[in-house]
DNA sequence: TTTTTATATAACTATATACTCATGTAATAT
DNA sequence: ATATTACATGAGTATATAGTTATATAAAAA
């Protein structure tokens, strides 16, 4: 087993942090077919303006996005493309969850209709 | 760029909202090389046994790990090993993130040696 | 049965953070 | 110069959550 000191759980831990948040993987998902504006990623995630402008201040932060301005315009692409290497492994994670939760309600219903008379 | 409904988004968050904690992180890692009791995980990462097991309780609520009890002792264990993907993946992203401030830095105190005089 | 050991949990506190509203700032247009 | 557009940010609020302390529960030992 891999020893990790605290500032190592810690750094780790921020940045599941970052992911951790229902509107930012909205607008990272939104820049995965390149890069957008705020008011184009306001539109796509349904926050408002602020709250939008917010979330990728954060994410810039963090190194995960990068902004370029250009005119009035902000300008942000994605920076490490692995993030969705991350999403796509929860996806596939929770995918599984939910069907073996199906199947086990599946033979829960069948037990239940094996029953009925 | 795949369309999520918003109930998608918050699953995905709350999957990363568990591993964006540093104890539960180190407690995961303890459980890496195999299952665990309580009081091994609480020496281990030196909480305290209300903390330790509350932890362990929102992990096993979320199927992350399973739980077994045997005498007075409840031993736990990694139901998903691909957690450890999902951390791997970080590590080698902040890494690399570290080099290149690592790098970055050098780059600045040579500049500024070769400024000396 | 009583005590001890191992774990879970309830109540509480402190802190972090997501959000809104209002305002600041900077580039372009009129 | 002034107005407009696009974005960022400060202040304030509400909620979530990590942690502590104290207590409940349940199996094993005495």
């Amino acid at each position: 087993m891999m020893q990790l000191d605290d500032q190592a759980y810690a750094r780790i831990a921020k940045y599941f942090q970052l992911l951790a948040e229902p509107m930012r993987l909205k607008i990272l998902n939104g820049l995965r077919d390149g890069e957008k504006n705020v008011s184009e990623l306001v539109a796509l995630s349904g926050g408002t303006q602020a709250n939008v402008s917010k979330h990728l201040t954060m994410l810039s932060a963090a190194n995960l996005i990068k902004r370029e301005a250009r005119g009035t315009k902000a300008y942000y692409s994605i920076l490490d493309p692995q993030i969705f290497d991350l999403c796509a492994l929860v996806c596939g994670q929770l995918a599984m969850q939910m069907s073996t939760a199906a199947a086990a309600n599946e033979t829960f219903i069948s037990a239940m209709q094996s029953q009925a008379t």
